[in-house]
DNA sequence: TACATTTGTTATTTATATATTACATTAGAC
DNA sequence: GTCTAATGTAATATATAAATAACAAATGTA
């Protein structure tokens, strides 16, 4: 699974931990998403593009 | 949970039933994420893009 | 009408995403 | 070098996506 989501997150100056909170999950679960060894569920996808300002091809579409 | 998938299959004149064999899921799981009572992972959203011609956004993305 | 195909819906089971807890490792500041 | 924040990682528990099976309700067609 290809995804952009820690570039986004650095380019907004946040940790994996305020990233979490802000989309109710854990950082655990955002770590493991962005080493791409997740399947994460769409509802928590949206959560996370709408935090970093991205949309779904964005962070999660390969060769957007 | 917002998405197009019910259109788009019928453009591609495809049943429920194949569409779920062309991403290896199940007919009543492809009716429940129609009716947007799923949540489904990533790689099956990714899965049934590909299978439609659609990006992320196109069938997901809220608004787009 | 009757018949077949497609879709809706429910109950149960299985697989897996996510949470929780804990400890290790890394990177930078001092 | 130490110290601290950030991240990695592993074990276990919990919530829920997805599969399976069965039957009902549409929908169209002869």
């Amino acid at each position: 699974m290809v995804n952009r989501i820690k570039l986004a997150r650095m380019e907004k100056g946040w940790t994996q931990e305020q990233l979490a909170s802000r989309v109710k999950a854990t950082r655990q679960t955002i770590g493991l998403i962005e080493k791409g060894e997740y399947n994460p569920s769409l509802n928590l996808c949206i959560a996370i593009c709408k935090e970093l300002g991205k949309t779904l091809d964005e962070l999660f579409w390969e060769g957007f």
